[in-house]
DNA sequence: CCGCTGGCCTGCGAGC
DNA sequence: TGCTCGCAGGCCAGCG
């Protein structure tokens, strides 16, 4: 599932299409009755012979950007999936559930597939619009800057708000830090040896620092090894997969031993998301 | 304004 | 072998 890491990575190899020339853009009717897909033909047609200038990331949300607005904003959900093809003949081969095909006046082309229809790809008025809207407009640091800022990082974590919640809840909220999702939050906590449960008012001033720290580096590695690949899910748009699973210690880890003690890994729920975590070494 | 809950959606794998 | 069923988790609508 695409968190920040993944997401980065996908915009680094969409970026070939920067400064290229659109063709069309067309939905599938496989996108027609996902509301999230404005699929209407009028709306998208404006972008036949647009050039792409930019493809900017918001947390987990890419926003393209033209030579001329609207801007379209962009999320792979859970199964979104870019894959670049040479000619669209590719499409039957390399896609299962294509949504939508934006065509260049040259190759390559790229695909948007989504199996569960979790993504999003809709336009907006502007780019002063996207950064207007709530998700985005309320997004904390985002956890891929490098190097990390720790202090503004540490100035948010003592916000009043957020000093009743558990720890694990609070690294899904992106008012914090933004790129986090189910996996790096479980490899993060494991990292800095914190325990999922712990009430965010608890923390030390070290623990604190160390799990920034740890956030820091556990997403930046995986962005280096372009992102967690399993279950046939996520792919680069090159179909290339990504490494960063080989070294998860905690996540879908049940039962497995944990690597620094050998406890048994547990999951525990947390705001109705799953949370993996070792018993003995996270305090 | 805020926070919380449950819905969306379907591929997959465990269990029978 | 083939079927059922529960789980997976991004966001977000709707509620209080």
């Amino acid at each position: 599932m695409p968190e920040g890491p993944e997401v980065e990575a996908v915009r680094r190899e969409l970026l070939q299409l920067q400064n290229q020339e659109i063709d069309k853009i067309t939905f599938t009717p496989l996108s027609q009755k996902y509301p999230k897909y404005q699929g209407k033909e009028h709306e998208f047609s404006h972008f036949s012979s647009q050039k792409t200038r930019d493809i900017h990331r918001f947390n987990k949300f890419l926003v393209w950007e033209f030579e001329n607005e609207p801007v379209i904003l962009n999320h792979l959900g859970m199964t979104g999936r870019w894959t670049m093809i040479k000619s669209l003949k590719e499409i039957e081969n390399k896609t299962t559930h294509p949504k939508v095909i934006v065509r260049m006046k040259s190759p390559p082309h790229a695909v948007f597939d989504d199996s569960r229809n979790f993504g999003q790809f809709r336009t907006f008025p502007s780019m002063e619009e996207i950064k207007k809207y709530p998700p985005i407009k309320k997004l904390g640091i985002d956890g891929l800057t490098d190097p990390f800022p720790l202090e503004e990082y540490l100035t948010r974590l003592g916000e009043q708000r957020f000093q009743q919640k558990q720890i694990g809840d609070l690294l899904m909220d992106a008012r914090l830090v933004s790129g986090i999702g189910n996996i790096y939050k479980a490899e993060s906590l494991y990292e800095a040896k914190i325990h999922p449960e712990r009430k965010v008012s608890t923390l030390s001033e070290e623990e604190a620092e160390l799990l920034g720290k740890s956030i820091s580096k556990t997403l930046l590695r995986a962005f280096h090894d372009k992102g967690s690949s399993f279950d046939a899910r996520y792919r680069l748009p090159s179909g290339e997969e990504g490494q960063a699973q080989r070294w998860h210690k905690v996540y879908q880890r049940l039962d497995e031993s944990c690597p620094e003690c050998n406890t048994k890994i547990e999951k525990i729920i947390q705001n109705n998301r799953s949370t993996y975590y070792c018993p003995t070494c996270q305090k």
